[in-house]
RNA sequence: UGCCCCGUGGUGUAACUGGCAACACGUCGGAUUCUGGUUCCGAAGAGUCUAGGUUCGAUCCCUAGCGGGGCAACCA
């Protein structure tokens, strides 16, 4: 299992650490149920791929399952046509739903008895207030909520009006049903949140046998636990909604183990168009040619333009899995298309930019076929196909220069270049129009080089492709750049500019007349060509049709050729000598030193309400020598405060018994307050005074107060029994340094040669060895001792 | 503004219980090459947002701050 975590970094990502610890406690007895729940109402795009194969992709390495389930709970914007599009897009994408196809509309009838239930325990209510009363009861994020009058309404009452509500009694908005939780909450969606809404619409599948329809935060737990999912994976949006998750599922009694909720970022990708809100206006602007434009980012578009599922899949590993929103880079997503490309597309010869060549030598009417591969040597791909040469060809106008940069290594005049897999020509004359632009090259051929060899071992260094001119085929070939231009930094509160604004006038660039070899006629449409030196290209499913060949390039070959006129103009490219400036990065970040002290305003009030707490927060810095921030933290609560005297009773290392409390104790807390602690300050001061007392190190102490902190009990019983007592002994410390160090000996030679830091590793390495009972500073004492004689 | 989430090379992610800052993309060199592709080899590039603290030792624990994002629909 571990050869399919993916390409990035060793580790695994959190959902996937979350899934194996559950299933090593036992959590779901080892069931791993995801599911892709997206909402019918429009197109798939790559963000979506990427849910699609982290829910799916878990479900196949844990041997678990994924549900595809349609959450169409609004019946205003769904349809069937989105649900089989989506359907179809997945499996393009390679994986499978089984029979594990679900439809939230499906679960009406049990979510309607659910909210009964909720009803009945009195945690939710029928609310007859108007939308913007609703609205503003629910208060601003600085104050509370107001409580709707209804709020208080009988379970009897908030029945028989739901009951009604479903019998299509009333108009729409006329009531909802609303959780009862807390109007106060900071969290906003906790402040009695909608969970029903009457919408007398039609459903695409439940016709008109509903006219209320559940809300989602109130409908998608309830789809995962009727469902028996249990890691349920959305994106960092839904954040703030997990609260209300898991209120629903635990108030209406779906207990341990039930679907727990986990966010993740999601992607990011540069310069991809995908959101509904973008595509629309830009559809029905007809500035893209459909919801599959291959310019746009749906899982439509990257089908018709040709890129492989399988590069959307390595994509999906490459970016990995994270809580940190950020961007992708567009080179990612090429490289993934290119390294899936290289390995399975057969090559094939075509000219963008046709420029005639006639080979004079080569006798006029006659002609001759060269079998060509159609992989090279260190690619696994086989088979060859026919290639008809004759005395007229076009190559790649590009791949000619009448004044050559430095570096250029294709033809020029008086030079010869190779044609692959045919021969090696010499450029004797160059053709001109009355405007001086070049038409024509008449060349000769070396008759020795038949296949591109040359036989007297002299180096040709270009070779370039070419098509006969009688035999090609014509083609339209479509390139695409970026669909929008970069917006500019407008100024706060400035009307944002329309999308359609936006477009990048060339973000298409149509070529006709584009010359390719005769082969391809007789090929798979769906077969994805590498054009050599140009890029990866595929038939275009819509428009190439009939006669007519349309090619959509999916990605350019990378290069590392850069035309030195193109960039600067300024011929030879030379090396500057001056570094250019970090632009990104302006030097003088104000350093702005924190001037204010360490103390948080809470504990301020705390104390300024409690005179002890302040007399106490003076005495420890006067009497006892505390530095401020430890006497604050220790006199923000009593509970803290109280731990401390008590520990001050068995131990009487003021400033030890402040670090342990100040930073090992509070990292151990968590969720917990202090006071809920299995343990309190005595015990505390006895582990300080086994450190002090050097009968435990500091290091073990520490897995000590871990266990105390998870089961209480006495530190020195602990140390004892977790067999952690002081080694002080130097001789059987030295064993240990021995065989740590024999153990790394490629280390030890780098720490010789240098790599001080690697003391920290040997350190460590002792330390487990003894797990944790050795004296650190007598291990470094020694290892240095060791390491440096 | 209230709450929540997140800060590690240019980019995306790793780093087990606190102990070697790693991998990939990109960039730049070199070798190979009948594709300026591929493959191979190599390099540069971060000392982990900042400032304090705890510790023999901090990306990791504590404190204060800064920065970015999300939420605040009878959408999902």
């Amino acid at each position: 299992m571990d050869e399919t975590k993916g390409t990035t970094g060793s580790g695994t990502d959190f959902i996937r650490r979350q899934i194996a610890t559950d299933n090593e406690s036992g959590r779901y007895g080892g069931r791993v149920v995801t599911r892709f729940p997206p909402e019918p109402n429009g197109y798939l795009h790559v963000g979506h791929a990427m849910a699609i194969c982290l829910n799916f992709g878990i479900a196949e390495e844990f041997g678990g399952q994924c549900h595809l389930r349609y959450d169409d709970t609004n019946p205003e914007k769904e349809s069937e046509e989105f649900a089989r599009s989506m359907e179809r897009d997945i499996r393009w994408l390679g994986f499978d739903w089984g029979e594990h196809l679900y439809y939230a509309s499906d679960y009406f009838e049990r979510m309607y008895e659910c909210a009964e239930v909720l009803i009945e325990k009195g945690l939710a209510y029928v609310d007859s207030q108007p939308l913007e009363a609703i609205r503003e009861g629910r208060g601003t994020v600085t104050e509370p909520g107001t409580a709707s009058p209804y709020r208080d309404r009988s379970v009897e009452e908030n029945l028989d009006l739901f009951r009604r509500m479903r019998g299509g009694e009333f108009e729409d908005g006329a009531h909802v049903l609303r959780g009862k939780i807390d109007l106060a909450s900071p969290n906003m969606l906790l402040r009695d949140p909608v969970l029903y809404r009457i919408r007398h619409a039609h459903h695409y599948r439940q016709g008109d046998a509903w006219c209320i329809y559940p809300l989602y935060d109130y409908a998608h737990c309830l789809e995962d636990a009727f469902e028996d999912v249990t890691h349920s994976v959305c994106t960092l949006e839904f954040d703030n909604n997990r609260a209300l998750y898991d209120w629903v599922l635990d108030n209406v009694g779906f207990d341990e183990p039930r679907p727990h909720q986990y966010e993740w970022a999601g992607l990011d990708l540069e310069n991809a168009v995908l959101s509904k809100r973008a595509i629309k206006p830009l559809v029905d602007a007809g500035l893209v040619t459909g919801w599959d434009d291959p310019r746009l980012a749906t899982i439509a578009a990257f089908r018709r333009r040709g890129v492989p599922p399988e590069a959307l899949r390595l994509l999906s590993d490459l970016v990995g899995v994270s809580k940190s929103g950020a961007r992708t880079e567009e080179a990612k997503l090429d490289f993934a298309v290119r390294e899936v490309l290289n390995a399975t597309a057969p090559r094939v010869m075509a000219v963008l930019d046709p420029l005639k060549v006639v080979v004079t030598n080569y006798p006029a009417g006659s002609g001759e076929v060269f079998d060509a591969p159609y992989f090279p040597h260190d690619v696994p791909g086989e088979g060859t196909r026919s290639v008809p040469f004759s005395r007229e060809l076009y190559i790649e106008r590009t791949d000619f220069s009448e004044r050559p940069p430095k570096g250029f290594r294709r033809l020029v005049p008086g030079g010869e270049v190779r044609l692959r897999y045919a021969y090696v020509i010499r450029c004797d004359d160059v053709v001109k129009d009355a405007d001086g632009r070049v038409t024509e090259l008449r060349c000769s051929y070396d008759t020795a080089s038949s296949g591109g060899a040359v036989s007297d071992g002299r180096k040709v260094k270009g070779t370039v492709q070419w098509v006969s001119a009688s035999h090609a085929l014509e083609a339209e070939v479509r390139l695409f750049e970026p669909l929008l231009l970069d917006s500019p930094d407008l100024p706060d509160g400035a009307p944002e500019i329309d999308i359609t604004e936006r477009v990048n006038p060339n973000s298409l660039i149509v070529l006709s007349g584009v010359k390719i070899e005769p082969s391809v006629a007789g090929d798979d449409p769906e077969t994805r060509y590498q054009f050599e030196r140009t890029g990866y290209f595929r038939r275009d499913p819509v428009d190439s049709v009939g006669d007519r060949l349309v090619f959509n390039r999916i990605v350019g070959l990378k290069s590392t050729y850069r035309d030195p006129a193109a960039t600067t103009g300024a011929g030879d490219e030379v090396e500057s000598d001056v570094p250019p400036a970090r632009a990104d990065r302006p030097p003088s970040a104000p350093p702005a030193p924190s001037v204010k002290p360490q103390i948080s305003d809470e504990r301020i009030a705390a104390r300024a309400a409690d005179p002890d707490l302040a007399a106490r927060f003076d005495r420890y810095q006067s009497q006892l020598g505390l530095t401020s921030e430890q006497a604050d933290l220790l006199t923000g609560t009593r509970a803290a405060g109280d731990m401390f005297e008590a520990a001050l009773t068995v131990h009487d290392d003021a400033v030890a018994l402040a670090g342990w409390i100040v930073t090992e104790v509070r990292g151990l807390l968590g969720d917990r307050g202090l006071t809920e602690l299995p343990f309190g300050g005595k015990e505390l001061g006895r582990l300080a005074g086994l450190v002090a007392g050097g009968q435990v190190s500091r290091l073990a102490a520490k897995d000590v107060l871990a266990r105390m902190a998870e089961v209480g009990g006495d530190p020195a019983a602990l140390v004892e029994r977790m067999g952690l007592s002081a080694v002080t002994d130097e001789g059987a410390l030295g064993e240990v340094i021995a065989t740590t160090l024999a153990a790394w000996p490629d280390k030890v030679e780098e720490y010789r040669a240098g790599k001080k830091n690697l003391l920290g590793l040997f350190v460590g390495e002792v330390m487990k060895a003894t797990r944790g009972a050795a004296d650190p500073q007598a291990v470094r004492k020694l290892l240095t001792q060791r390491l440096d004689s």
